[in-house]
RNA sequence: GCGCCCGUAGCUCAGCUGGAUAGAGCACUGGACUUCUAAUCCAAUGGUCGCAGGUUCGAAUCCUGCCGGGCGCGCCA
């Protein structure tokens, strides 16, 4: 029985509870969970939906409790029923019940975990979204892994969902990078506002050795210009390709003003009547929508601004058919939000249609000491850095196992040093033990056969490891629904100390000098049910599973 | 000044949208390998959940006010 089962019975039982006292039952919640107590002692499965609803129906807890264990008590699968405190309701499964979840979760592979509580959204995805003046920095690492993995999340949880990756190669910082390749190019010294470091020597480099008549051009400047965002941006996707991070689509900002789509954005807005000309500049009444003060859409000198780029991109999203439009930004960039969701509210779009992430950052430091980080000074430590030190799957971890609202702090040294702290290893030991385990038994000729007797799993640490796999759609579920990809991490630290309890406490293949048991095959059967999920685990957080380390 | 985020064990962080005696990893201490990988397990140590009120059967969690830290408030991009 899943939990999601068990949450269906007991709130059938708790219907009928309140039929057999007649209690009002319009106070009943449509959807209940139940949950796994710390505390073995208080059985497989708690629920608390005698607390909640007693007092709405005008009962006392504990006496509804029991009316309701009666009901409960009866339902195949459900060995007992307590009730503790002032109305917890404490449920034992049988063996057989609880064991049933293995062979579901082997059948499913891959799919076990899958789940449909996004079934159907038409969503966008939008993340890291970088300057294409300069190679991703380690700040980005941290967006680059969590969109990533909420991504995968999402899609798990049925969403059809787009990952979208901005590129501004229009406005005044491209000009400003392609100013610098020329200078570097002609020797001259790095203009006023200019980009350094090595990568713009390379990328100068590369744009004569794929012009080599750039400098004599009509216009070597615009040959620069196109030519290095071009290399750069094949330098960010081949990173972000090596760092496991898909994005389906590359979006570039100058094709909208190429296609004339902000001359478009503001005709729709100016429609809708929120468009006001002052102080000789074009405005987005904002503040009609909460923002603190009205945006420029136009400025003085009728050139756009990046404002006005950002209302004709929402335009094209929602043209493009999304009707759920997320947006992970850095915390550099919470004075958005208002904005932003003025645009949406402009455009007529329902509260909820842009969704904006803000996550918090990851603070560098070097030797204890915080560590700048500066594209224009060159002193930066790029992604692709952190993946030589630490390679994908640690730097992925660490990145998507806390919350997005609480700042990291990262010594660079600690991390290069010490990389095997990263709990991440745990996890893949975990999936590599359970593979070593199927190795042996598929070496030594022992089989799991074509089924198992569930009620054999009987030991304590076989019970908390089944109730640990049960629980894996639930938490994907919540991680799509919160947009927390870290819960994945979480729960997989989690199952994988059940595992490694289970291993070191019940023996799963027959020692040499025996014959394989019933006992044997359906541990074996667990076994396999834990190599699932743990891959399944990791693959949503864009970490390899090995079966050897 | 205004806005967003954070404050939980020595350190790094969880805490499943209000539940039972607040958890994990690292570090420190002591145990467990002639049998499936000890990258593991077991035990012990460690807490005024920033502070003060409030809401209720019940608060780390929700509300208010303080204190402390991070970030942001352009006709820049």
């Amino acid at each position: 029985m899943t939990p999601e089962t068990l949450a269906e019975k007991v709130l059938s039982a708790t219907r009928a509870a309140f039929e057999a006292l007649d209690l009002d039952d319009a106070v009943l919640p449509t959807q209940t969970a139940v949950e796994r107590p710390r505390d073995p002692k208080h059985g497989d499965y708690a629920s608390n939906i005698a607390l909640q609803t007693a007092k709405k129906a005008g009962t006392n807890p504990r006496a509804l409790a029991e009316k309701i264990a009666e009901h409960l008590a009866a339902t195949a699968g459900v060995a007992k029923v307590d009730i503790a405190g002032p109305g917890f309701l404490n449920i034992t499964l049988d063996a057989a019940a609880a064991g049933e979840i293995a062979g579901k979760i082997v059948a499913a592979g891959t799919s076990y975990g899958t789940n449909n509580s996004m079934e159907g959204v038409y969503a966008n995805l939008e993340f890291v979204s970088a300057n294409p003046t300069g190679p991703i920095h380690a700040g980005g690492v941290r967006w680059a892994a969590m969109g990533d993995s909420l991504a995968r999340v999402m899609r798990a949880s049925g969403a059809k969902l787009t990952a979208e990756y901005y590129v501004n190669d229009a406005g005044a910082q491209v000009d400003h990078f392609a100013g610098s390749l020329l200078a570097r190019a002609k020797g001259e010294p790095t203009p006023e506002n200019g980009y350094v470091g090595e990568y713009i020597d390379d990328i100068a480099a590369d744009v004569l050795k794929r012009r080599p008549d750039a400098l004599e051009a009509d216009d070597p400047f615009e040959v620069f210009k196109t030519a290095g965002l071009e290399l750069m941006l094949e330098d960010i996707k081949s990173t972000l390709a090596d760092f496991h991070t898909h994005f389906d689509v590359f979006f570039s900002e100058k094709s909208l003003h190429d296609r004339g789509e902000l001359d478009k954005a503001l005709e729709r807005l100016a429609e809708l009547g929120h468009v006001f000309e002052a102080d000789g500049a074009t405005w987005l009444r904002t503040t009609e929508f909460g923002d603190d003060k009205d945006r420029v859409l136009k400025n003085s000198k009728g050139a756009w601004t990046y404002f006005a780029a950002d209302c004709a991109y929402y335009l094209d999203k929602r043209e493009r058919g999304f009707e759920k439009l997320v947006l992970m930004l850095g915390a550099d960039h919470h004075g958005y939000v208002g904005r932003m969701q003025a645009i949406s509210q402009a455009f007529g779009d329902e509260p909820g249609t842009l969704e904006i992430l803000i996550g918090q950052f990851v603070n560098l430091l070097k030797d204890g000491e915080p560590f700048r980080l500066s594209k224009r000074a060159g002193n930066m430590i790029t992604l692709n850095d952190v993946v030589e030190a630490v390679g994908v799957d640690a730097a992925r971890y660490a990145m998507t196992r806390n919350s997005a609202d609480s700042t990291i702090d990262l010594d660079i040294d600690v991390w290069t040093k010490h990389s095997s702290d990263n709990p991440v290893y745990y996890v893949q030991y975990a999936h590599a033990r359970t593979s070593g385990v199927l190795r042996n038994a598929a070496e030594r000729g022992v089989e799991k056969g074509e089924s198992y007797d569930a009620a054999l799993l009987t030991h304590p640490r076989e019970s908390d490891l089944l109730k640990a796999l049960a629980e894996f759609p639930a938490v994907v579920a919540t991680a799509a629904d919160l947009r927390e990809p870290h819960r994945i991490a979480r729960y997989a630290e989690e199952l994988a100390a059940a595992y490694h309890r289970f291993q070191h406490d019940c023996r799963v293949l027959p020692f040499p000098d025996e014959d394989t048991t019933p006992v044997n095959q359906a541990r074996l059967w667990v076994v396999d049910a834990t190599r699932v999920v743990l891959a399944n685990a990791l693959g949503l957080l864009g970490v390899s599973a090995p079966e050897r380390m």
